[in-house]
DNA sequence: TCAATAGTTCATGTTTTCGGAACTTTTGGA
DNA sequence: TCCAAAAGTTCCGAAAACATGAACTATTGA
């Protein structure tokens, strides 16, 4: 098996970083890789979002966090461990994922009492 | 002419602002826009990075920043005028914008450093 | 009325992304 | 030792997103 691929700090892009946070399933193994103490295995975020995220996509993920520099993983017999780098991130770039994450915790905050409002109303 | 789609406050996404600044031109474009006190016509940038941007693409990507949410457009005669909407976005996703244009910043510095240092060591 | 200017839209080629199927590695039995 | 199962990766075709030249639209100033 190919060796993983994970850029040094100083070849980390925020471009790349904004881009791999734009997606929701992206952002939710990250937020959830960086909240958890251990690491984490790929396949236990199937079903990270309402649809189960088939596996070949979820490999692809995978690899978009880890090339773009916001986790590291290492092959422990059968299964893939992940880790946040988020603290050498916050090295570099001060704030930036913290306000992401925040930003995203905001937002979907906002998108529960929406839809608690919806439910209401529609009583 | 169609009338500008601009998304009210609450239906701005992190997603879609993320995606929006995951592109240099993009970002170069809306932090300059940022920057400037006052409006900003959109041709204004076709230099704004080393090969210069085609018109269509160009208005692409302010459709992008503007259909995002970060930047509000409006038609003035001939031209288009562009004003940044950070304020109401600093309100709603506090610390989001200014910790993105300044890991920018980092990046852009760190960049300069290395290609000095290149450049010292090739005389 | 017309030419020039600023942007938009359309059509098309290119790149990226998604996801099923097949493949690889590793491990834990029989 | 050999095999089956589990966890991921790779491959490939379809779909979506992007980039850009060419044609088009709207506005203004001569």
């Amino acid at each position: 098996m190919k060796p993983l691929f994970h850029p040094s700090i100083d070849d980390i892009s925020v471009e790349s970083i904004l881009h791999a946070l734009s997606d929701p399933v992206r952002v939710a193994i990250f937020t959830q890789i960086t909240a958890s103490q251990c690491s984490a295995t790929c396949s236990a975020f199937q079903n990270i979002v309402e649809q189960p995220v088939p596996k070949s996509t979820l490999s692809q993920h995978f690899k978009v966090l880890r090339e773009s520099g916001l986790i590291r993983s290492e092959r422990k017999g059968v299964e893939m461990h992940n880790v946040s780098r988020c603290s050498e991130i916050e090295a570099r770039f001060p704030g930036l994922l913290a306000s992401i994450v925040n930003a995203y915790t905001v937002q979907s905050r906002q998108g529960e009492k929406r839809r608690k409002a919806r439910t209401r109303r529609s009583r």
